[in-house]
RNA sequence: GUGGUCGUAGCUCAAUGGUAGAGCCCCAGAUUGUGAUUCUGGUUGUUGCGGGUUCGAGCCCCGUCGAUCACCCCA
C-alpha cells in the first residue's frame, strides 16, 4: 500500500492518461490556430484581490488561497479571464483589434469532488478581445462546434444551448425591477428548472414578479428574438445554425457577461456543460479601473467533462486510437544477440536515432527471445540484429516477418529508406 | 461546508465474528540467435488509517482520511 496519494481532488496522468491529455491539447490547439487565434498564458498564482474585484469577496470560500512568506494573499487561479484582462487591458495598445487569443492549462477550485468535477482541471480558453459584433460571437461558437466536431464528437451528440442577457435586462426595465436586484433574479433563473416552483414564485414575488409570467416569456424567447438575428444570420451562413438550440434559461453565472452567453453540452449522458462562455464587455473597464473599456466575448472548456464524453462517445475513439498508436512505440529495435557486439550496436543506435529513427534496444543484456518480445511489445516496424556475424547486420520486418541482411555501413540509409514505405500487411478494412 | 453509500494484492473481486483467497497483470524458467500459445514457479497485503467492544475483528461500534452520489457552487 502506497503511503502517499493524491491530494484530494487531484489527478496523476500515467502514460496512457497522459497521452490523451495531449490528444486533448493537441486537438484544441489545432482547430484554435485553424480559426486565426494566437496562443497565451498566464501565471498560475495570483493576487486574490484580482478574483475579488470580479467576482466578490464570498468567492475565497471556492478558491485554492493562502498567504505567501511575505503574507502576500495569493490564489491558485480558479480560471483564466481575469488574468487575460489583466494583461490585455496593460498593454492593448501593443495588439492589433481583434485579438483572438487562446490559452490551455491547468486551474483549480476547492470544492467537493465528483463526477465531472476535480480540484484542478484543465481549460482551453479563447477570448475575442476588441470586437463588440455578433461576428465575434458567431465566431466563438463556431470554434466550439469545430472543436468537437475535431474530437470525433458529431451533430447528434451535442448541441448549444444560446441564450442573451439583454432578453432579460430588457424585460426587468419593462418590469420596472431595480438594477439593483438583476443579479439575484439572474440566478433564480437560472435554477428554474431545478427549483421547486412555491419557492421559485416567492423569491420572484420578492423582487415584484411573478413566476408564470417568466415561464410565458422565457418560452416565447425562440430563434426570432430580434438579440439573435445577426448571430443566427452568421451563424447559418456557415451551416452551423443547427447545433444551436434557445434556451432563455442559460444564464452562466454571476454579474459578468453582458450579451451572449452560450453552453455547449452533450445530448445523451446529461453530463455537466463541457464548456460554456459568452459576452463580457465591462470586464476590461471593471479590472482596470475605467482604463480600458474594451469589448469582449470568450469561452472556456475543461478537460474533465470533455474526457467522460469522449470516453462514452464511440464516434471519437478512432481519432483517439490513431493519435495513441503514432504516439506510442518505436520504428525500430536493435537486438543485440552476441554481447561482444554490444559497442558496435551502440553506435548504430546513436546513429539511427541522430537520423530520426525512434528507436530502442535493451540496455542490460537479455536473451534474444526477449529482446524480439521488447521490440514487439513497443511495436516496432524493424528489429535490427547485432551478431557474430558483424560487420552484417540482419534487418527483420516484424510484420511480414521478412529478413534481410546488410552492412552497418548501409544500415542507417537503409532503415531510413525503409521506413518511409508503407507498411506491408493487410490495411484496414 | 452538509448528508447517503463504499474502502481487502498493482487491477477486478471472494472470505458465517474463528489460520486472508481466486482470476488478470508483472517477473523468472521450460526455450543458450527470433515475436505466438502453453506449462511451471515467484512477489503479491500492517484488510485505507487510528481507537473501542470481544477469548478472538476484514466483518460489530466510534473517529479520521479517501472514493463516489446528492446538496451548495459551477466564475
Amino acid at each position: 500500500m502506497a503511503t502517499f496519494r493524491t491530494v484530494k481532488g487531484f489527478r496523476d496522468f500515467f502514460p496512457e492518461e497522459c497521452a490523451l491529455r495531449n490528444y486533448i491539447f493537441e486537438t484544441w490547439r489545432s482547430v484554435a490556430r485553424r480559426y486565426g487565434f494566437v496562443e497565451y498564458e498566464a501565471p498560475v498564482v495570483e493576487s486574490t484581490d484580482l478574483y475579488r474585484k470580479k467576482s466578490g469577496d464570498e468567492i475565497t470560500s471556492q478558491l485554492f488561497c493562502f498567504l505567501d512568506k511575505a503574507d502576500r494573499e495569493v490564489s491558485l487561479r480558479p480560471e483564466v479571464t481575469p488574468s487575460l484582462a489583466r494583461m490585455a487591458t496593460a498593454r492593448q495598445r501593443d495588439f492589433k483589434k481583434p485579438m483572438k487569443w487562446f490559452q490551455l492549462g491547468s486551474c483549480f477550485r476547492y470544492e467537493e469532488p465528483q463526477e465531472g468535477r476535480t480540484r484542478e482541471f484543465i481549460q482551453f480558453n479563447a477570448d475575442i478581445l476588441g470586437d463588440a459584433s455578433a461576428g465575434s460571437d458567431a465566431e466563438l461558437i463556431a470554434l466550439s462546434i469545430d472543436v468537437m466536431l475535431a474530437f470525433g464528437i458529431k451533430a447528434e451528440d451535442f448541441a448549444i444551448r444560446l441564450s442573451n442577457r439583454q432578453i432579460w435586462t430588457q424585460y426587468l426595465e419593462e418590469k420596472k425591477v431595480p438594477a439593483e436586484h438583476s443579479g439575484t433574479f439572474l440566478q433564480i433563473v437560472d435554477k428554474i428548472e431545478r427549483a421547486k416552483p412555491e419557492e421559485t414564485a416567492t423569491k420572484l414575488a420578492a423582487i415584484g414578479l411573478s413566476l408564470d409570467d417568466v415561464r410565458a416569456f422565457m418560452n416565447a424567447a425562440d430563434e426570432n428574438h430580434p438579440a439573435f438575428a445577426a448571430l443566427r444570420a452568421d451563424l447559418t451562413a456557415r451551416g452551423l445554425w443547427s447545433y444551436v438550440r434557445i434556451d432563455a434559461g442559460i444564464v452562466r453565472g454571476l454579474a459578468y457577461y453582458t450579451g451572449t452567453v452560450f453552453e455547449v453540452f452533450d445530448l445523451k449522458h446529461g453530463l455537466r456543460a463541457v464548456a460554456g462562455g459568452g459576452r463580457y464587455d465591462k470586464l476590461c473597464a471593471l479590472m482596470s479601473d475605467g482604463g480600458v473599456d474594451m469589448p469582449a466575448a470568450g469561452f472556456a472548456m475543461g478537460d474533465v467533462v470533455l474526457g467522460i464524453l469522449l470516453s462514452k462517445t464511440p464516434s471519437a475513439q478512432f481519432g483517439i486510437t490513431e493519435y495513441l498508436n503514432s504516439q506510442c512505440g518505436v520504428d525500430a529495435y536493435i537486438v543485440i544477440a552476441d554481447e561482444t557486439q554490444r559497442a558496435h550496436a551502440l553506435a548504430a543506435v546513436q546513429a539511427l536515432r541522430c537520423a530520426g529513427v525512434r528507436l530502442d534496444y535493451s540496455m542490460a543484456a537479455q536473451k534474444v527471445g526477449k529482446q524480439f518480445q521488447a521490440a514487439e511489445n513497443q511495436k516496432a516496424r524493424f528489429a535490427i540484429v547485432f551478431g557474430a556475424e558483424y560487420p552484417e547486420v540482419q534487418i527483420k520486418n516484424l510484420v511480414s516477418r521478412e529478413q534481410t541482411v546488410v552492412s552497418a555501413d548501409s544500415l542507417v540509409s537503409t532503415i531510413v529508406e525503409a521506413s518511409k514505405r508503407p507498411i506491408a500487411g493487410p490495411l484496414l478494412a
